[in-house]
DNA sequence: TATAATCCTGTTAGCGCTAACGGCCAACAG
DNA sequence: CTGTTGGCCGTTAGCGCTAACAGGATTATA
C-alpha cells in the first residue's frame, strides 16, 4: 500500500493545474486534446484512481446506495438483491446491502449508518417499520424507494410491489375450484404486509364462494422450512378436517409438506398444498409445488430503476409499479 | 431532504468548538461531563449526524469493506454472504456487495470500484482472476482475505478454504464403498479451484481403489441445475456404463437428477448421484440428496473475522483456515 | 510558594476533490 | 483597430471532519 497517488501528483507531473486533471478525468469542461492525452498518460503510468470519498465530500453525491432487507440469504430476497445490483452496476453505482433479520431496531439502525454514509439513495425491502417511523426515514434519505410496501402520504416516494392479494385470491380459487371447502392458511410473520395481502385475497375467494371464513384455520408462522412445519403440525392436529394449506411462502410450504410426512398425510390426496414465490426449490421438491410466482429479480430491477429514476430527477410518473403473480399449477395440488 | 446539520452547527449552538463536538461524538479525548450532557443534547434537537465521508477523508478510514462473490443469488454465496455481513456489522462496519457473474473483466471492475470507494478491506470469493491479477489487486487494497482460493507469496494474504480435496475424496470413496467402479463427474466450470480440488480428491479415491481414471467421464458445466441437467444427459448418454455421478455441487446434481428422470433411470438403483455443499434443497429434493456439507456460513464468518483482525493490525497468526466438509448421506447414494 | 501534572478546550492545517468564477489568447465581425 | 466570442486553463474557496499541537485553568507535589 504505497501512498495514495493524488491528482496533485499528476498534475504536477503534467505540469497543468488541479482542475485540468480533474476535467480530463471527469471528461468535463473543455480540455485540448493534446494535454489531455498527456494526463491521461500520466494517469495510467502513476496509477491514478480518483478518491471517491473526496468526490463525495465535494459534491455531495457519493455514488453509492443503499440495499435494505430482511435476510439476503432467503432465496426470495437473494433474487431480489440480484436485481437491484445488476440495474445499479450498470450504472455505476455500488450497494451497500443491509440485512435487518426482521428487526426493526435493526432496520433503523442501518437506514442511519446508510445516512451516514451519505447514499444517494436506498432500495427498502418488506420493512417492518410503521408508517411515522417509515416517514421519517424517507426525511432523512434523498432517495427511497419501497419494496413489498407502500407508504400514501404528501412526499413522494416510489414503490413496487406485487400484488399479493390477487395471488392470495388466484390461490385460494384454484383450491376451491378442486372442491375443498376447508383450507388453512400459514400465515407468516404477523409483521409482514405481504401476509396481510394474501389473508385478505384468501378470505375474499372463500367469500365469492360463499364459504366462511373460520380464523382458527389461520396462523401465523416464521417465513422458514421450520416455521411451516412446526405451524403446520399444529394446524393439521387440531384441525384434522382440513383438506387444503395454503402457504405464506414456498418454505412455509416445504415445511407443510414435511409435516405432512410426519403425520402420514398423502399430497395431494389427502391434504392439498400451495405455496408462494415459486423460489427454484418449489419446482424440485416432491411433489413439486403449486405456487404463485413472483418475478423477484424484477421486483428488485424495477425498484433500483425507480430509485435511479428519482435520483436523476426524472420526476417518474409512474411512481408505484404492481406486478402480478401468477398461479403455476404443480403436483402438490392439481 | 434539509440542509445537512453538520459539526460546526452543533458547535455553535452549543458555544463550543469544533473539536469539542467531535470528541463527545466520537467518545475519544477528555470532555467535562457537563459539556459533554449539552453537546449531547443539541446533537439530539438539531438531529445531527455524523458524516462518514468526511470522517473518512481525515482518517483514511471509511468504516465500509467490500464483498465481492461470484453471484449472491446462488444459495451457496448468499449464506457466505450472510456470515461475513453479520460479523462485520457487529463491529459497525459496512459492506458492499459485488457480483462477478464469474466474469474476470467484472471482477476486476468491481475491485478498483471498491478501491476508489477507498474501502477499509475486501473479502473476495472463489476469484477467478490468475495469480499476478491477483497480486495486483492485493496491492491496491489494504486488507484482503480470499474464501475458497488461496495464494503463496511474500504478501500475507488471508484465506479461509473449505477443504474440496477431502471432500470430493470422501465422496468418491462413499461411492466406491457401495460398489461403484464406473464414477463419472460432473466438474463444474473450469476456472473454478474447488473443481480442480474436488477432481484431485477424486481421482486420489480411485487410485487409492486401484481403478484407472478415465478422464472421458469427466466433464465441466456450469455450476447451475442446467448445466448439471445437461452435461448429465450427455455424459450418460454418451456413457451408459456409468453407475454413479459425483457432481461438482447440489444444484449441478439436481440437474442430474432430472436428467435420469428424462432418461427413466431410477436414483439410487439405476444411478447414484453426489453433490456437494449440502444447500437446504439438498435434503428436500426427492430422492434427497447424499452431499458434503460445506458450513458456508461459517466460511463468510471466518473470513470476515480474518480481515477484520488484518484491518485491526492483529498480525493473524493463523491467516490461514481450512474448514472440514462433512459427508451426508441421504436417499440419492446411500 | 513555585513547579509540575492533569484536565479540559481551542487553533491550525490539512484529507482529495470540485464549483464557480475569472483571465488569457486566438479568431472573427464591424 | 476595437469589441466580442469562445476555447482553454488556473485560482480561490470550500465540502465536513480529525490529527496534532498549543495553551489556560485547576489541582497535586516539593
Amino acid at each position: 500500500m504505497p501512498n495514495r497517488v493524488t491528482m496533485a501528483d499528476v498534475a504536477r507531473e503534467a505540469g497543468v493545474s488541479l482542475m485540468t486533471v480533474s476535467r480530463v478525468v471527469n471528461e468535463k469542461g473543455e480540455v485540448s486534446p493534446s494535454t489531455r492525452q498527456r494526463v491521461l498518460e500520466i494517469v495510467e503510468r502513476l496509477g491514478y484512481r480518483p478518491s471517491a470519498i473526496a468526490r463525495g465530500l465535494a459534491t455531495r453525491r457519493t455514488g453509492s446506495l443503499g440495499l435494505v432487507m430482511p435476510d439476503v440469504a432467503n432465496p426470495f430476497f437473494s433474487d431480489v438483491a440480484r436485481g437491484a445490483e445488476h440495474v445499479a452496476y450498470a450504472d455505476g453505482y455500488n450497494i451497500f446491502l443491509c440485512n435487518t433479520d426482521e428487526d426493526p431496531q435493526r432496520e433503523l439502525s442501518v437506514l442511519q449508518s446508510l445516512e451516514e454514509k451519505q447514499v444517494d439513495g436506498v432500495v427498502l425491502c418488506s420493512s417492518r417499520l410503521d408508517d411515522s417511523e417509515l416517514e421519517a426515514v424517507l426525511a432523512h434519505h434523498p432517495a427511497v424507494v419501497l419494496v413489498n410496501r407502500r407508504l400514501e402520504r404528501d412526499r413522494v416516494v416510489g414503490s413496487v410491489l406485487s400484488d399479493d392479494e390477487a395471488g392470495g385470491r388466484m390461490a385460494t380459487q384454484h383450491l376451491l375450484q378442486s372442491g375443498h371447502r376447508a383450507v388453512g392458511f400459514l400465515a407468516g410473520p404477523l409483521a409482514s404486509r405481504s401476509g396481510r395481502q394474501r389473508a385478505k385475497g384468501y378470505r375474499a375467494a372463500l367469500a365469492t364462494a360463499d364459504l366462511p371464513h373460520n380464523p382458527d384455520w389461520t396462523r401465523h408462522c416464521s417465513p422458514v422450512v421450520q416455521g411451516g412445519r412446526e405451524t403446520a403440525l399444529y394446524l393439521l392436529t387440531a384441525y384434522p378436517e382440513l383438506t387444503a394449506l395454503f402457504c405464506y411462502n414456498d418454505l412455509v410450504a416445504v415445511g407443510a409438506l414435511q409435516a405432512c410426512a410426519d403425520l402420514g398425510r398423502q399430497v395431494p390426496d389427502d391434504l392439498a398444498v400451495v405455496g408462494f414465490d415459486d423460489i427454484l426449490l418449489a419446482a424440485l421438491v416432491t411433489p413439486s409445488l403449486t405456487t404463485c410466482r413472483v418475478r423477484r429479480y424484477e421486483l428488485g430491477a424495477q425498484a433500483m430503476r425507480l430509485l435511479l429514476d428519482q435520483i436523476g430527477g426524472r420526476p417518474g410518473e409512474c411512481a408505484e409499479i404492481v406486478l402480478q403473480p401468477e398461479l403455476i399449477i404443480r403436483a402438490s395440488a392439481p
